[in-house]
RNA sequence: GGGUGUUUAGCUCAGUUGGUUAGAGCAUCUCGUUUACACCGAGAGGGUCGGGGGUUCGAAUCCCUCAACACCCACCA
């Protein structure tokens, strides 16, 4: 016993059990077909930066449920990897680079590439570092990059495969661009936020003539791309403007008033300045009635020639306030109304979004959202918690083609060849040159071009979008599109875990690819988690300075303590609040754990094997063994539901309570090693899945000195036995319980020192047989001198009492009683006991609840009634003796 | 403009298919060095379950409605 630290040290031990999992090889999967298989691909986290608690419970989630499927008997293949995270990565490894005042363009293509490696190898390394600290049981041998070779023959081939399916394409319209990034997004990549901002009405005259149109706008700098006025059909006030020519302020260009349906009457003036470039709206108006679209904002966020001598090189906004005073001082601008609206900005850097035409590459989404909903309606995936199903059916029902290219250098270059011709943000260099302008989709860089034989072939520049490689990832990581004995074996996946934020960004397009490729669901089973948030409520963010790091957390607290933290308490797809405190009381019972598992230990002695099936001598033995099979089976049914929370909660409610507080202080004069042996075992195989840290240790002193060490990571989760579990010995024992928790309760009361034991008397009626068995285990726990237990007899006089479950329970103390002060406690309890009464009564008078309630619930009332009744009888008896 | 979630003790949250006087942890107060643990133990106080209405013998739980907060989606310029 000396050997075990009197309080639990987590740093060494985890460094120490880490090794061990590694040694013995915890997290490789098998992949034999006949095994039964269980296969989670872990979330590829972004080789950015450090982990966060956004990883920390991912992981944490992610290694409960791999751990309680192996020790389930599962093979376990749950899969780690990183994301090359194009924009994010890239983002950082160009601030670096600004630092030292360089840029990529500087560097060029290929030697910033190599930057952008260098950084992820570091960060790689820190990242995987990170990961086993966590205590993740990943299989490290599997370990996938979403840029590395596999991977990147996966993004060739899906994107050839889409191409010949003519499923991607490439297309000239009006997409997100950010100006910062310098590259376009995909609409879920933009974030709308309503801000203030104005709408400023501009007059716009009929040509020739002195009436005019005033038009109502938040954009005033894109009227100098405007190519028409649009009103509703319908306006009365505006029937006779319709096809004729106004004049452009400023620009003096003519442009036509149309009518379209598409026009809300009610808006602004009801008249709309239309300017394809720059708006979606305006762009689908633009196509029907065959508008032109003059670009007046370029690529950077600076105004084009376009927009006119005055305003060109210009940034946005003051191009904006430039327009504004031009317009103001000539006239023309009607008012300034304060107008809150919606703006788009980059998720990644959060620069407003600009609408940009643009040629790019997209997915046309319609018959792939098609499938995933097939799949959806056949119930051939399940979501936990299930109404994201219906989140994930409504955003698929309204999907939109998904561009996917992107201004990037950082990523799955596309395997697309230019004919000479190429893109507009290609360097001026290869824009002069010309050809048959053929577009070659290839796997391999192709030789010549196939329709004139031209030499001088160009890729494409862009980049894929990250989340095209995520989307691959439950079967890139297998080896596809090879047939590999892996993919055989784990594909299709059995559960995904993640965030609920990332819902649209990866697992529907994991659902739509897969079943693209695959045929089939990647996976069954979508388990979103909550993000998690600080103590008050905020998102965690670099700029409130709020976040919590996971690693110093472990460091500080043990990383058991940091993984309860943040699973207790918390349910499926719920937000969950974190503070360091949860972190300090989940230290708190950790350290419980080491220290009852210490006294157990201290009492078993060395070279302990763990006993079948032990025999139970006492009332608290046959109880320890019926709360403790309740609670493995009550665990295994909250395992099916995923409700982790629970689980945890229920099995730290066992251990601290019934097993610590009552179990091992019962029996500490007597104790029965086999039910201890065997209950801490099982306690240990229980919560293993959740610390797995601590756990593991103390397994070791289960170890039989001459025997080949076991790992508690490869032990079975414990079944439960049914037999075991007894209403009758839990009621029975909970008497016992409360008649404790009676005299102890008095104890306080009366200020009756710890130390000084006292007498007592128990006038049990039928309970008096096995209240007389425990009567030793009483008068330790309750501290008494002597314990008399009679079925009945006379009232006992100078005496506190208390009256419980049918229970008389005398202190015959002369000194202890100040009749004032028992008549006082006495009348408080006649009280309660009266309203309780009250309630009962008035339920059991109402003759509709005798009629219609069933039976047994109407007896257990009556039962109620029985048993306060005669405690209030008792407590007015002895109210009478006290005078 | 649609949609979802949350609202239970000072704080963080549990509350299965409606059925004891609504629970836990933290915090608070009182007592305590009973050799596993003060990262502990014992005891106590604290809630008209967001408001209103309905269904029912019976509602924190089911239905309607309102409110606050959070989030998602949407081309109102």
């Amino acid at each position: 016993m000396s050997e075990i630290e009197k309080a639990y040290i987590p740093n060494d031990v985890e460094r120490d059990v880490s090794q061990k999992w590694t040694e013995f090889g915890v997290g490789k999967a098998v992949g034999k077909a006949k095994k039964k298989n269980f296969t989670m691909m872990m979330p590829p986290a972004n080789v950015t930066g450090a982990l966060h608690l956004g990883h920390a419970i991912t992981l944490t989630i992610e290694d409960i449920i791999a751990r309680h499927q192996r020790m389930t008997g599962m093979d376990v293949l749950w899969l780690p990897g990183t994301d090359h995270a194009g924009i994010a990565t890239q983002n950082v490894v160009e601030k670096r680079l600004l630092e030292k005042g360089l840029s990529r363009e500087n560097l060029g293509r290929e030697k910033f590439i190599e930057k952008v490696w260098d950084w992820k190898k570091k960060y790689h390394a820190r990242i995987s570092n990170q990961i086993h600290k966590m205590g993740a049981s990943c299989d490290w041998e599997r370990e996938a990059f979403t840029l590395d070779d596999e991977r990147s023959a996966a993004v060739t081939k899906a994107f050839i495969q889409l191409y010949k399916k003519k499923l991607i394409y490439r297309d000239k319209r009006l997409v997100n661009w950010c100006p910062r990034c310098k590259t376009v997004l995909s609409d879920i990549e933009v974030e709308h936020r309503e801000e203030e901002g104005n709408l400023y009405f501009i007059r716009y005259f009929v040509s020739a003539t002195d009436r005019s149109i005033c038009v109502a706008t938040t954009r005033p700098e894109t009227m100098l791309g405007d190519t028409a006025v649009a009103v509703h059909p319908d306006d009365k006030r505006y029937q006779d403007f319709i096809g004729k020519e106004l004049i452009l302020p400023i620009v003096n260009r003519e442009i036509k008033v149309i009518a379209d349906k598409r026009v809300e009457m009610k808006f602004g003036t009801g008249a709309v300045k239309i300017t394809p470039a720059h708006d979606q709206l305006d762009a689908a108006i633009g196509k029907d009635h065959h508008l032109e679209s003059i670009v007046v904002i370029g690529p950077h966020g600076k105004m084009t020639k376009n927009a006119g001598r005055r305003f060109v090189g210009m940034p946005l906004h003051e191009a904006r306030k430039a327009v504004i005073k031009y317009l103001d001082d000539i006239g023309n601008l009607e008012k300034i109304e304060k107008h809150d609206h919606s703006v788009g900005h980059c998720s990644r850097c959060d620069s407003v979004i600009e609408p940009l035409e643009s040629m790019q590459w997209f997915v046309k989404m319609q018959p792939l959202a098609e499938k995933a909903l097939k799949i959806v309606k056949k119930k051939q995936i399940e979501f936990v918690p299930a109404r994201f199903e219906k989140e994930f059916t409504r955003w698929l029902d309204e999907i939109r083609d998904w561009c996917i290219s992107r201004q990037l250098w950082w990523g799955h270059q596309l395997p697309v060849w230019y004919c000479k011709k190429v893109p507009e943000f290609a360097d001026k260099r290869i824009r002069k040159k010309e050809g048959c302008q053929r577009v070659i989709v290839s796997e391999k860089p192709p030789k010549k071009c196939p329709s004139c034989g031209n030499l001088n072939l160009v890729q494409d520049p862009d980049v894929l979008d990250t989340w095209f490689s995520s989307g691959l990832w439950p079967f890139a990581t297998l080896g596809w599109p090879k047939n590999t004995k892996d993919f055989r074996s784990f594909y299709p996946n059995t559960v995904l875990e993640t965030g609920y934020d990332i819902l649209f960004f990866w697992v529907a397009r994991m659902v739509m690819l897969g079943a693209e490729f695959t045929g089939k669901s990647p996976f069954k089973t979508v388990y979103l988690h909550g993000l998690v948030r600080d103590e008050l409520g905020r998102k965690m963010s670099k700029s409130l300075n709020n976040g919590i790091d996971p690693i110093e957390m472990i460091e500080k607290y043990g990383c058991d303590a940091l993984r309860l933290s943040l699973v207790v308490g918390s349910t499926p797809g719920n937000d969950l609040k974190f503070s360091e405190t949860k972190v300090t009381g989940q230290r708190n019972f950790v350290n419980k754990i080491w220290n009852a598992s210490r006294y157990v230990f201290g009492v078993l002695g060395k070279n302990i094997e763990i006993p079948k099936s032990p025999a139970a001598r006492t009332l608290p033995d046959r109880w320890i063994l019926s709360r403790l099979n309740r609670l493995i089976d009550e665990t295994n049914q909250a395992f099916e539901k995923y409700a982790f929370g629970e689980v945890a909660g229920k099995i730290q409610d066992f251990i601290w309570h019934d097993f610590c507080d009552w179990y091992l202080e019962l029996t500490k004069e007597k104790p029965n090693k086999k039910i201890l042996a065997h209950t801490l075992a099982q306690i240990l195989r229980l919560a293993h899945p959740f610390v797995p840290f601590v756990t593991e240790k103390l397994w070791e002193n289960f170890q039989p000195a001459k025997k080949k060490p076991k790992l508690l990571a490869n032990e079975k989760y414990p079944k439960p036995i049914k037999a075991q579990i007894n209403s009758k010995v839990e009621e029975e024992m909970q008497i016992i319980l409360a008649i404790i928790s009676a005299i102890r309760s008095v104890r306080a009361e009366m200020n009756v020192e710890p130390a000084r034991k006292i007498t007592v008397v128990i006038h049990a009626g039928k309970f008096e047989k096995f209240i007389k068995k425990q009567a030793s285990e009483i008068k330790k726990l309750a501290r008494l001198s002597s314990l008399v237990v009679k079925k009945s007899g006379q009232k006992v006089k100078n005496a506190v009492a208390k009256f419980d479950a049918g229970l008389e329970i005398y202190f015959p103390l002369a000194k202890l009683l100040d009749p004032k002060v028992e008549k006082k406690r006495l009348k408080s309890d006649l009280k309660e006991s009266e309203i309780y009464l009250a309630v009962i009564a008035k339920k059991l008078a109402n003759e509709d609840f005798t009629k219609r309630a069933p039976k047994n619930v109407v007896d257990s009332e009556r039962a109620k009634l029985a048993s306060v009744e005669d405690k209030i009888q008792k407590i007015e008896e002895r109210l009478k003796i006290l005078g």
